[in-house]
DNA sequence: CGCTTTTGACCGGCGC
DNA sequence: GCGCCGGTCAAAAGCG
């Protein structure tokens, strides 16, 4: 599951961007530990802090600013995507370059959500056929190659980005060298289950419209939980919920949201479940945060409401656990103690791999030590995501003012962002899910 | 008081 | 032009 890379590049299509995103799915994998992460070298806790530093700079979704140091340097000519789960080596693609639908992939163990999908969807005008870039966990999107920036340059560029703090990394990224040369480069991007679509759709007249990104998690409870609203995974952003619309096709409405952090924050970001798989949460990101991510949420008042005595159709709208800590607490409860809770059940499965292989990574620089002794899940919950909330907080100080030096090459870490956006620290399902 | 959620109304884009 | 649909607005009410 480790072998992220292996895929992509296989089948590499894509711009840094994307490599790099892979190589943050890549980290995910590998550094959380589980059977199959000994082949993946451990990164170092500088990158470890890089990439928690490059989650809250923009958008309030883990991907926000991987975009920017690259693809708004780069005009790619084409769009068309990959979504690939590294579990399975199965690929869908798109060459819309329109968010659809967040497409939502199994690992192939019923009732197994942990697999997330994330698309970035970027119009900004009528010719524009960007991209769509993304990686969650173990999915990846790629997308098609950049004929100004040469891909080995890219590989290369990665390569120091990452610094790996061991050989595997790097032998990894020699064998994705290798296999750009043997595959991409010679135009070889027909393999395994991938389908490319022409990435040239001269006809299709879009809308401007901000850029999009949408993001695909496990829901933290069922919809007939005990609990009947919807309730959304936590990021660091205040959010505000100022509307909500039953969506043609789905039954479950979706919710609209705007940031709160900030008066004239353009930022929103609109929550559904997936209409496939009701355990699944999609949010779509629009528009990018113009001010620093919070130190603190501001938003407090009338978040923990009870529920509306009236209504029942308010599916998503009762409990928000956007700016409610409370709210993920009895979330957490609630999903622990729901044993129908399937993605719970994938959580908790993973870090019980975890706590049994720590000692594969006792020399990561993470907080794993830690961890290691910790008994409970829950206990390891708060032991890592309470490590990694200092991380986060000490550099949430150098997103709000950046210290001398803070040169294109930091911002290349920044881009490696994955993860963290999502409040880590309270909902056991909502939580990042080790693979 | 300042924030939130809820929810019907409103608006604009799009297809027929 | 009309209807559908998605996105937003704003008033009302609740919460801390």
């Amino acid at each position: 599951m480790c072998n992220i890379l292996g895929p992509i590049m296989d089948n590499y299509q894509g711009d840094l961007s994307d490599i790099i995103r892979a190589s943050g799915a890549s980290y995910g994998s590998c550094s959380m530990g589980t059977s199959s992460s000994k082949a993946c070298a451990p990164f170092s806790l500088d990158h470890f802090s890089s990439v928690l530093e490059g989650f809250n700079s923009n958008f309030g979704d883990p991907f926000s600013n991987t975009r920017d140091p690259f693809l708004h340097e780069l005009e790619l000519p084409a769009a068309s995507a990959a979504y690939f789960n590294s579990t399975t080596s199965s690929a869908e693609i798109s060459s819309s370059g329109a968010l659809e639908e967040a497409t939502c992939f199994r690992d192939g163990v019923a009732g197994n959500s942990n697999s997330c999908v994330l698309k970035e969807t970027i119009l900004e005008d009528d010719d524009m056929r960007r991209p769509c870039n993304s990686i969650l966990a173990n999915m990846i999107q790629i997308s098609p190659p950049n004929d100004k920036l040469p891909i080995l340059s890219v590989v290369d560029a990665l390569s120091r980005t990452l610094k790996p703090s061991g050989v595997g990394l790097g032998d990894n990224m020699t064998n994705v060298k290798k296999t750009l040369e043997d595959d991409c480069l010679v135009g070889n991007s027909n393999k395994k289950e991938m389908q490319i679509s022409s990435p040239q759709n001269p006809g299709l007249k879009r809308r401007k419209s901000p850029a999009k990104k949408s993001i695909c998690v496990p829901a933290p409870a069922a919809p007939n939980s005990r609990q009947s609203g919807e309730v959304v995974p936590s990021d660091l952003w205040a959010w505000r919920k100022y509307g909500q619309k039953p969506i043609k096709g789905s039954p479950y409405p979706r919710g609209y949201y705007r940031c709160s952090s900030s008066k004239g924050c353009p930022a929103r970001k609109q929550v559904e479940r997936s209409r496939t798989d009701p355990n699944l949460l999609v949010i779509t990101y629009t528009s990018e945060h113009n001010h620093p991510w919070p130190t603190h949420r501001n938003a407090l008042a009338g978040s923990s409401r009870s529920q509306p005595s009236s209504k029942g159709n308010n599916i998503g709208a009762s409990k928000n656990s956007e700016t409610s800590h409370q709210n993920e607490e009895e979330q957490h409860e609630d999903s622990n103690s729901d044993s129908n809770n399937v993605n719970n059940s994938a959580c908790v499965q993973e870090e019980k791999q975890f706590e049994t292989d720590d000692g594969e990574f006792s020399d990561i620089g993470l907080p794993y030590k830690a961890i290691s002794n910790v008994k409970s899940y829950e206990q390891l919950d708060q032991g890592l995501f309470a490590e990694l909330g200092k991380i986060q907080k000490a550099h949430s100080l150098n997103l709000i003012s950046p210290p001398q030096g803070f040169d294109d090459q930091q911002r290349e870490s920044n881009a490696l962002d994955s993860f963290h956006s999502f409040d880590w620290s309270g909902d056991n399902s909502t939580k990042f899910h080790l693979i």
